[in-house]
DNA sequence: GCCGTTTTCGGCCCGACTGTTTTCAGTCG
């Protein structure tokens, strides 16, 4: 059973003993539990097997909690779960995905109504009935079916991090122009600071919702400014500090308008994530501390607030860049390191920091500008270099190239680096793995490249032991140098194919294979968590945009982000070395 | 249910907004 799994079964079980009114501290270490098991690098059944004691090391889960994973680890189930489940009937916790709809609204309306799931709900709603229900009201319950008819309509899938980056620049510029093109001066001299926050911020795959902070002495206006948005389709609420609103998109939008002085503090706060929020409030409290949005506060003295990193220091910890907030372990380091060590903090990367790139197409194999175009733009650019990666020749690839044609891009390249220098292009291949883990091209040909990459490109449903004895017999030849798009997932569209990637890494390490992380919004690929646990044991790797056009080179910040989320430095990474 | 340079027992983050109320519970982040 993957931690995935797991994590769903301890969220449940967290729904139900809440639904049933239990003590919140023993639902709230259910999700926490939950929370801190998606986020995890490692495989739990990995940790149990290496030590039978690991468990309880993971912070949040103690021996109760750890003898339950381990009987789903070795049975496939909890008893204590499937008891709780048999309680409830079928799609009963789907209601609380309902907005407005919590776990004491479902027990009433099943306790009451006999509703038990969101189609019978509906149906209440349709005909009246949740109005009658104590505590409800007309609002409440046109509130509720409109909620409904909202979730019944929309795609679940989170969005990818590049499409609520574009979604939350524009509704920011709306906000600073006052919807005039910038000519509107008297609106934008409203704001004094404004920031997207939130997992945006914190550069997470997908975004669930947009947070946006602003700082501003006029907050009344702003929230004028902010409904008065073309693209809002609903308004879910609106007060004097805080406004959400639903864009036409169906992404939920949340504003908060903060003092100039607490809008560091209010950084903090709203770019989260929750679960580190909890922590730090709760270093603070030990301390005799209180954190909050507007700021760090001896008894009733503000003490910090007016930046992130004053916040931080006051509460005794060094400031952690946003990335590395997903109490992934990153408390725990700024706890050892305290203020004092802050410059012991991982440094992490930046775009900057790229010299090159080293998985570029073009119309050598499926992309459509030739090689002089691409490198062109690259150079002037910025960059030093790049390997020109496209397509060896295998079934479903468009135009893969051959022995003879890989031979005949040499004389080009060549006739280039001498065009360009010093600029200078690579010679390389996406190199296919076949099924059995054998490469495309013969090693005659593989020795004479200077980068080789090697990817999956078929077969994506194998067996998790031959999937992964495929990739890492790839990864044992000698002339390959960098691992392509390591899960294979596409965000809401394929998930990654199934594979020991623990054992992945290793050989990796073992065979100087560096581990790509591709930087197409849609991959983002090696994922965060793994890239974290990559770097601790030893890996190294390559930023690549997999670019089939140069203007996808603007794809390589999202490698950084993804790299930043690893808690990678600029050494950890290949293409930040000059070319020698 | 978890956890401990305040505790092995007694704590467990903090605040905004809404609707239904007549002071607050529920939900959300």
């Amino acid at each position: 059973m993957d931690n995935q799994s797991i994590a769903k079964i301890f969220e449940e079980i967290g729904n139900i003993l809440e639904i049933q009114n239990q003590n919140p501290f023993r639902f709230k270490a259910y999700y926490r539990a939950a929370q801190t098991i998606e986020n995890l690098s490692q495989e739990l059944s990995e940790i149990y097997k290496a030590d039978k004691n690991g468990l309880t090391k993971i912070p949040g889960i103690g021996r109760a909690l750890a003898d339950t994973i381990i009987e789903i680890l070795e049975t496939g189930k909890s008893r204590g779960h499937d008891a709780l489940v048999k309680t409830l009937p079928e799609g009963f916790l789907n209601m609380l995905d309902i907005r407005g709809v919590g776990p004491k609204k479902v027990k009433l309306f099943y306790t009451e109504l006999a509703v038990k799931n969101i189609v019978e709900l509906k149906e209440a709603a349709e005909k009246r009935l949740l109005q009658t229900l104590p505590g409800m009201g007309e609002k409440s319950e046109s509130e509720i079916l409109a909620a409904i008819n909202e979730y019944l309509s929309t795609s679940h899938d989170r969005r990818l991090l590049f499409d609520a980056m574009q979604q939350a620049d524009e509704f920011v510029a709306h906000l600073g122009d006052g919807g005039s093109g910038g000519k509107n001066s008297a609106t934008s001299k409203l704001i004094e600071a404004i920031e997207p926050c939130g997992s945006l911020r914190r550069r997470a795959e997908t975004v669930g919702d947009i947070d946006i902070l602003c700082a501003s002495k006029n907050p009344e206006k702003i929230m004028e400014r902010y409904v008065s948005y073309p693209e809002i389709a609903k308004i879910l609420s609106q007060g004097s500090t805080k406004s959400s609103v639903v864009l036409k998109s169906g992404i939920q939008v949340d504003l908060r308008v903060i003092d100039k002085e607490s809008f560091g503090a209010a950084l903090q706060y709203f770019t989260g994530s929750k679960e580190h929020n909890v922590r730090t409030r709760d270093i603070a409290k030990r301390k005799g501390l209180k954190l909050s949005e507007y700021g760090v506060f001896d008894n009733d003295k503000m003490i910090a607030g007016k930046t992130e990193k004053e916040v931080y220091n006051a509460i005794g910890l060094p400031f952690i860049p946003p990335e590395m907030r997903e109490n992934r372990g990153e408390i725990e380091l700024a706890e050892k390191l305290g203020v004092k060590g802050e410059k012991n903090m991982p440094k992490l990367i930046e775009l900057k920091d790229l010299r090159g790139d080293l998985h570029v197409h073009s119309d050598w194999s499926d992309a459509s500008q030739d090689i002089e175009t691409v490198a062109m733009a690259y150079k002037k650019a910025g960059f030093d270099y790049i390997a020109m990666t496209d397509h060896s020749a295998f079934i479903g690839i468009t135009h893969g190239m051959d022995e003879n044609r890989i031979k005949q891009q040499w004389k080009e390249i060549d006739k280039l680096n001498k065009k360009l220098a010093p600029f200078k292009i690579l010679k390389g291949c996406e190199v296919d793995i076949h099924k059995d883990g054998t490469l495309a091209l013969p090693d005659e040909i593989l020795k004479k490249l200077d980068i080789v990459i090697v990817a999956v490109h078929s077969a994506f449903t194998l067996p998790e032991p031959e999937q992964t004895a495929r990739i890492i017999k790839a990864l044992k030849n000698p002339y390959v140098k960098i691992l392509a798009h390591p899960s294979g997932r596409l965000i809401n569209k394929r998930p990654a194919y199934k594979v020991d990637m623990d054992a992945i890494i290793k050989t990796a390490v073992e065979n100087d294979v560096a581990l790509e992380i591709n930087s197409s919004p849609s991959r983002m690929d090696l994922q965060d968590i793994y890239v974290k646990r990559a770097k601790e044991l030893g890996a190294k790797f390559a930023i690549n945009s997999d670019s089939h056009h140069s203007s996808h080179m603007e794809y390589l910040k999202f490698g950084v982000f993804v790299a930043r989320k690893g808690w990678l430095e600029a050494k950890n990474v290949i293409n930040t070395m000059p070319i020698s």
